[in-house]
RNA sequence: GGAGAGGUGGCAGAGUGGUCGAAUGCGCUCGACUUGAAAUCGAGUGUACCGAAAGGUACCGUGGGUUCGAAUCCCACCCUCUCCGCCA
């Protein structure tokens, strides 16, 4: 969410920031907060004189005056009057208030002062690349991941349609066991540098998934049970945002980092055609988050020594990558910067996210209500949170399956991998 | 799912209609004492919004209601705990 204040107060910037992402048009909103604030003023003056009666009454009674003689009767009525106005200034104020509310929390961060201007994907800007590139030779055959991996008789995607839905997979065998050591040596190298390793709820309630700011905007996406008050989780960010919501950190506590191991859920609307093969976009799929809660004055270099953490990933696993920069059209909503992992798949020929890496200043602290205290200084000021995949771990296995692949159908494991899995290949 | 108890400041915990934003203790900050520390003593210590400031307003789980006045009374909801049932 977005500052209220500055937007007032500086909505020239405010705008001129929006507007590289979109169109946006802030005139209604500082209107409606210029009335409320007027109502704000007014309300309160007629509040304090309704106090002011109140007490009144209070003193005339203890020093003797008839409770129900003329003098404390016509303070009553007086009462009774202000109440009325503060009666009909109230719901008016109340409903401005959530107006205001409902057009915030729709609104996206701003982009950061260096990210890179532009309207789309295409405008993203390649950083760095690591690792060579695999192109098979001329007459290899290399497969698509689902292929060989269906070859291998480890991942089931018909048989998934029949216990769920398309966009799910059953692993088996040996395709549980790399996903599954995928997760640990992920979480174990992350932990070694610090991050904490955190396995929260997967079931998340609508408070939940406003603080960190899925709702009301991207509602669509999530899979919602209808029951009762909860979602499942679209990405480990949501529960770790809301570890600390509403609370109070000391400025000492900072900065926290945390790591997650959960499924994640998407309904993918709006992608229907898309990458309907594979392990690359399903309705359910495993990931282990980093998540980050810091100082304000720290948060862009806790965002590289955070990428750095996600690109640690896949250098050990020796997998080629390159890092973008998102420009400003394609920074998600929460973010004011952020850097996108791209690992290469040698069947597409093309690289394909498989981490982003994001900076999201006070946007979700604000929204989540999560503040931290320094010591001495008055007042709070809200935490800066940044999130990153450390990895995606179904694409991470898709690009360990291609990879990896030998020409004669078996698929290595990568070295980091051979303790997890007790093998060194799949065959 | 059934029965009961309860939700108050960073924490513990008092407060059942009127100078209560809230006693007290712990914690924390500053100071005194001390070679230093502990102990002790003294002072201070919530958040948010509006306002240039003075100051004002709101907040005792949430939302309504009664009243001139609500942490305190009434209603609804949410949550937590205990016991019983069920269960990995």
């Amino acid at each position: 969410m977005l500052d209220i204040k500055q937007i007032r107060n500086q909505t020239e910037k405010v705008k001129a920031a929006l507007d590289k992402r979109g169109s946006y048009d802030l005139q209604p909103l500082l209107e409606l907060d210029s009335q409320q604030r007027e109502l704000e003023q007014r309300r309160s003056e007629l509040q304090a004189r309704s106090n002011e009666v109140g007490k009144s009454v209070g003193q005339k009674i203890r020093a003797g005056a008839d409770p129900k003689g003329d003098e404390v009767k016509s303070l009553r009525e007086a009462g009774n009057q202000v109440k009325q106005e503060i009666g009909e200034l109230e719901p008016k104020e109340r409903e401005l208030k959530a107006q205001i509310e409902s057009i915030l929390l729709t609104l996206p961060n701003l982009p950061s002062d260096s990210t890179p201007v532009g309207k789309s994907e295409d405008d993203n800007v390649e950083l760095r690349r690591w690792g060579d590139e695999l192109i098979p030779a001329d007459g290899e055959d290399r497969l698509p991941h689902y292929e060989i991996g269906e070859k291998l008789g480890i991942m089931n995607f018909e048989r998934s349609v029949k216990i769920a839905q398309s966009r799910f997979v059953t692993l088996t065998g040996a395709g549980a066991a790399l996903e599954r050591s995928l997760i640990s040596f992920m979480l174990d190298r992350h932990t070694g540098v610090g991050y904490n390793e955190v396995l929260p709820p997967i079931l998340v309630n609508s408070a939940s998934m406003q603080g960190s700011g899925q709702l009301p905007k991207f509602a669509e996406d999530g899979f919602k049970c209808d029951r009762d008050d909860l979602w499942l989780t679209p990405t480990a960010e949501v529960p770790l945002t809301n570890l600390h919501r509403d609370e109070v950190l000391t400025a000492d506590q900072l900065p926290i980092d945390y790591c997650a191991y959960t499924p994640c859920f998407r309904r993918e609307a709006g992608s229907y055609g898309r990458d309907t093969r594979g392990l690359i976009r399903l309705h359910q799929f495993n990931k282990v988050e980093m998540y980050k809660f810091v100082h304000p004055g720290s948060s862009f270099d806790e965002l590289e020594k955070l990428t750095a953490d996600a690109e640690d990933i896949l250098q050990q696993l020796k997998l080629p990558y390159r890092v973008l920069e998102l420009c400003s059209g394609d920074l998600g909503f929460n973010a004011t910067k952020t850097y996108d992992l791209e690992v290469w798949l040698p069947s597409a020929g093309k690289y394909r996210e498989i981490s982003s890496c994001s900076n999201c200043i006070d946007f979700q602290g604000r929204r989540a209500n999560i503040r931290f205290k320094e010591s001495g200084k008055k007042g709070t000021e809200y935490v800066h949170t940044l999130n990153g995949s450390g990895l995606a771990v179904g694409r991470t296995m898709a690009a360990i399956l291609e990879n990896y692949q030998k020409p004669d159908g078996t698929v290595e494991i990568p070295e980091v991998l051979q303790k997890y899995m007790g093998t060194q290949a799949i065959s």
